[in-house]
DNA sequence: ATTATATATGAATGTATGAACATATGAGTA
DNA sequence: TACTCATATGTTCATACATTCATATATAAT
């Protein structure tokens, strides 16, 4: 997305102007699909919970099995074969079979810039106070 | 003829065939501490939302007051505010009152880069299909 | 073939939360 | 002052979802 559409009367106009005002009108279409936006809102729910962003944390140095996540996280193997499947379905985590283990890591590079991104924000957020 | 198995049992032999107990140790240490994961869920988690995505979508180029997005999102006021409340105390969004008026924007750069990276992601993986 | 191990999954349940409705606050205006 | 407009918030309700328990599947070992 392409930062900044100026305008000169959006601003200080509200409700019952903005109603038919064409800015109103603009900024609409130019919103990206909704289609991609649920997707998109669907993509930051997943790291949007404890367990799960603790399982990425995890992942992202090492390579890892179920048992082992299991035991970093101290938590039934059952609870975390679940995260694991919503992280799986969302193209998250990849994983691979060999023998009875399965092994998980990080998508794409794409996963890691978030954790990145938001760890750095949050860092910084909590100095601020 | 019943048998006995502890969840002990299968963890230690897990652990001996996967990762050392001292690997995953190491592992554990080297998480980032759990008060940040925790923030950090919750930062993404103000993301994985519909309407909060599209209000912070609508945001990307426009600081915008509430009634604009009210008109942008075609909600009741009441549900865009409460949306705004998480968005201001997640420090997503800033505001500022002129009037009448409250006006808000995204807070910083970390902001932008999560949605593009999000919005990169969601298509790429749509694009696969 | 039988048993043990590693992982996955279906069902049940309690908790979290988004939206609607009603109402409150607060700033501008007549 | 009283009144309107813009925004915020408390409450209720219905839905979503994370965990637990029980069980299924699959692979390896004996």
């Amino acid at each position: 997305m392409d930062k900044e559409i100026t305008s000169d009367s959006f601003l200080d106009t509200c409700l019952s102007k903005c109603a038919t005002n064409e800015y109103i009108q603009q900024i609409k279409k130019s919103l990206p699909p909704d289609h991609e936006l649920i997707e998109l809102a669907n993509f930051f729910k997943v790291f949007g919970e404890h367990t799960r962003i603790r399982i990425l944390s995890a992942l992202y140095h090492h390579e890892l099995c179920v048992c082992d996540l299991v035991e970093i996280l101290g938590m039934t193997q059952s609870a975390v074969s679940h995260q694991l499947r919503v992280l799986r379905t969302s193209k998250i985590v990849k994983y691979r079979k060999e023998g009875k283990n399965v092994y998980y890591s990080l998508d794409d590079e794409h996963v890691y810039k978030l954790i990145d991104d938001g760890l750095e924000h949050v860092k910084e957020s909590m100095v601020k106070k």
